[in-house]
DNA sequence: TGGCGTGGCTGAAGCGCTTCAGTCATGCTG
DNA sequence: CAGCATGACTGAAGCGCTTCAGCCACGCCA
């Protein structure tokens, strides 16, 4: 029967098994670390008295101190895990991190974020990892200097290149100027946005010109720019598209936000989504609303999560290859791992992908 | 301007403080952990010097090492992170974790699983975390054997007892007798299932008797059980109860069962979700079948997620604390790491919120 | 026979920190 | 003024492991 023994007093250690088998203690950690090192029917004995002594292999801290590397990488997030994982791009990226660094024997750490808009400097200190990464981070995040205080390697997803960090990141500038120049060439000049967070600070609501300048998430500033700058250049002033941040990129708040855009006079016949989550958010407000898509408003989203070709309508949104980052990043933090100087950043394509959620103007 | 230096070849340590500050090791440790052990003046030079040398405060690995205490708790998952994240119930339950473990300035090492239904013995053997949390294993996964011979404490959730640990579950069997009886309760007595994983081989398709039986999965085999148990006292023989079983729990997999389960014929008149997820993909298959919910078929879920409450139609399911799961489960860990005899099973209570997408049968 | 490469094993020096039993002034009590 | 708490600081013993320079015996070659 399978027991749990908690008491850690008296647990068995190299030594104790050294002593049992009677060899040094180097040549027990050899039996783990270096079969080569000593004879097999040796290490066949060796483990077999651990085995019978209780013994689960060597101490990971005590090895962590030895060996100067915890095998650990840690992800730093922006927000608290509940808020992240609503987010299925970020499952994604963080599913395609994992599998890299498990398939070399590290683990995960997680450090959620909080109000500030990363984990608090004291989680960092503390954190068991010998490499950081970063998702989308605002800038100047306090996290990021605990960072480089312990002087470990960082990579950053989607955030501005911080020296001597690796990076990898998406065209995002690129990829919403293409889902806006798809919606101008369709005729949609009554555009409006619904982007995730602009700022740290937990706000939803209509976004002042003010909070539309100095956005420190870097994603949010390049998809909100690349929607802007290009309606601008087909003559649609940015202050007469009207914006709406959500604080979080879920659908409850995209339906929110969704809502209020599609209430505007004279409504916008365009909804431009910074998230696949905030577009399935307005398209369930758009049925609420009794509007159709895409015949009374077209919605694209961003990111092609798998569920967007599924969605009523399915959605026509700007691809990016989210595993691909994720596995990109877990790449790059063992390379730095192994001692690698940063590579130059790793920058990732987007495409448009057109489905049944747009339509010309009518 | 903040700069990455990763070279941690020559890094100040606790000597290089003391040496330049003029003091014991010992005082500047105390510096950091005892404020009170020595005058603030001193401390504050200390500090200042330590923050001019480039010294982040002690080294993490070396502290576990000498406090024999990681100040980290491990999370066994059942799957994959991104499979495991579409679950939002999950992204609840270790969102209170999280919250409850890092107000105690604990962190958080995830250890995904893979085929096996747990995470591989080796990653269990080697994380950094003194007491482990497994999340809704199968019976007997090797992970749990892993974490036994470490001698760590665990707790564990939605899982059968393992002598010496704690655990916290929910009534799941209730919870399922409460949904199959409101069922019968309105008329329906040709009712489907519709659950998750019985098996952790990823295997999606219709439920044979033999795959009904033996069930590893604790919550798989108390729903599915719940509901069966409750019609066979109905006068419904469970052998003519259609079960699809998904193997995960995401509305595309529910959206795919439930297509199966409504063109069965006779059609069913109800079907009985083993989470929302899974029912919201039967609402969808509904929809796509030109179905109406509640008219033609009426769908109740388990769980409660927020979004329950706004699907279309909202959805009547059961109710289970999710975030005080996790919560709970935290207290126990850090409980367990105090010291603490592992209580007595914290069991969560159920309920039935009926919303609408149930009706009497037609 | 002497020299030498080699496989198999060990001794001991760390890795960077915490902690606890002291030591030593200092100020206070009676 | 002896006696004694008290506050401030230190020395040294670990925590459990890895690693590397040796050491030793053995067999092989010339």
């Amino acid at each position: 029967m399978l027991t749990v023994d908690s008491d850690r007093r008296r647990r068995p250690t190299l030594d104790t098994v050294a002593a049992a088998v009677g060899v040094s203690r180097a040549t027990v950690s050899n039996a783990y670390n270096r079969p080569d090192q000593l004879s097999s029917s040796l290490r066949e004995r060796i483990l077999e008295t651990a085995r019978s002594l209780g013994y689960a292999g060597p101490d990971p801290v005590a090895r962590s101190l030895a060996t100067r590397s915890s095998a650990a990488v840690g992800f730093m997030l922006p927000q608290g895990l509940s808020g992240a994982f609503s987010d299925p791009a970020l499952s994604i990226v963080l599913d395609g991190l994992a599998s890299t660094v498990d398939g070399h024997d590290h683990s995960l750490v997680l450090m959620p974020g909080d109000a500030t808009g990363g984990p608090r400097p004291s989680i960092v200190a503390r954190a068991q990892a010998d490499v950081m990464v970063a998702y989308s981070l605002p800038d100047s995040a306090p996290a990021l200097e605990a960072v480089a205080a312990r002087g470990l390697p960082l990579v950053v997803i989607d955030q501005p290149v911080l020296p001597g960090s690796a990076r990898v990141e998406v065209q995002d500038y690129v990829g919403a100027s293409l889902a806006a120049s798809f919606l101008l060439s369709l005729g949609h000049s009554r555009c409006a946005v619904l982007t995730f967070a602009l700022h740290p600070d937990g706000v939803s609501g209509p976004a002042s010109p003010q909070r539309r300048s100095a956005v420190p998430f870097r994603v949010s500033r390049d998809r909100l720019g690349g929607y802007l700058d290009t309606l601008e250049k087909a003559g649609v002033k940015p202050d007469n598209v009207p914006v709406w941040e959500a604080r979080g990129s879920d659908r409850e708040l995209g339906r929110l936000g969704a809502r209020w855009l599609l209430t505007r006079t004279p409504r916008p016949s365009a909804l431009l989504c910074a998230s696949d989550q905030l577009a399935f958010g307005a398209l369930q407000a758009a049925r609420d609303l009794n509007l159709t898509v895409p015949r009374d408003v077209s919605v694209v989203g961003f990111d092609d999560v798998p569920e967007a070709a599924y969605s009523d309508p399915p959605l026509t949104t700007v691809r990016q290859p989210l595993a691909d980052k994720g596995r990109r990043a877990g790449e790059l933090a063992l390379k730095l791992l192994a001692g690698g100087r940063p590579p130059r950043p790793t920058r990732l394509d987007v495409s448009l992908v057109e489905r049944a959620s747009t339509a010309p103007r009518a």
